[in-house]
DNA sequence: CCAGTATGTCGAAAATCATCGAACGTCGAA
DNA sequence: TTCGACGTTCGATGATTTTCGACATACTGG
């Protein structure tokens, strides 16, 4: 149906939309940088899932838009699971665009985050 | 003594004190990242040069706050020569601690930032 | 179809940030 | 010692970001 499509829709950034600025803004808040380092070791994880792994204290609907902010930076890869949002690393793109900046933050010791 | 005195009012984060989200976040704003680069291609510069080679039309007050920014992040080395302020990068300190990030931030193409 | 789970969206409050001009301090030169 | 160049700090303002609770939407199992 066009409404459920709609809004299932998720906008993903292409690869040659991807911005330097806006990766390390995204990046730059320490909840969205547990997350990004939570879903790394978790390959790929459900929103509710992720927030709990990454160990962060706010409400659901902060998350949510944290989530936002990293899939219009195009860091994060979202699909639709039944009623879930399975959350992945756009590790490739990354890596394309900017190499070393993802390993990079998935290497950095917890204490210098 | 007057060197003494001169020295004491640079705050420079020693190389402990790191973070990685400061630096990103300072390394976030276009401006700041256009500093970055510019400061880059010159070695060292004082502020005005700087401002002015990095092509941003802002106030001095306003690049002083973003210069204070880049140092108190741990990016900038800020040392006086007479009435000036001679800006450099910490290059060493930041490749220690964050391999790999400011040489990504200085390849990335002008058209990804 | 209903109840429960999962998640996004909206509107508002609070916090942070970028920006400016005015005022200030320091230095080197006239 | 006065002056101009260089840069910082302060206070204000507007923009952006973070955060929340309430509501809406979508899927799943009974």
């Amino acid at each position: 149906m066009e409404l459920m499509t709609v809004l299932l829709e998720q906008a993903h950034p292409p690869v040659t939309e991807l911005r330097l600025s806006k990766v390390l803004a995204a990046l730059a808040d320490p909840g969205r940088l547990a997350t990004v380092r939570a879903l790394a070791q978790k390959g790929e994880s459900p929103c509710t899932r992720l927030q709990h792994d990454a160990g962060l204290q706010i409400s659901r609907s902060t998350f949510s838009h944290h989530q936002k902010v990293l899939r219009e930076a195009g860091i994060l890869l979202v699909r639709v699971r039944g009623a879930e949002r399975i959350l992945s690393l756009r590790r490739d793109d990354l890596d394309s665009c900017f190499p070393g900046l993802l390993d990079l933050v998935l290497n950095t010791p917890e204490k210098q985050t």
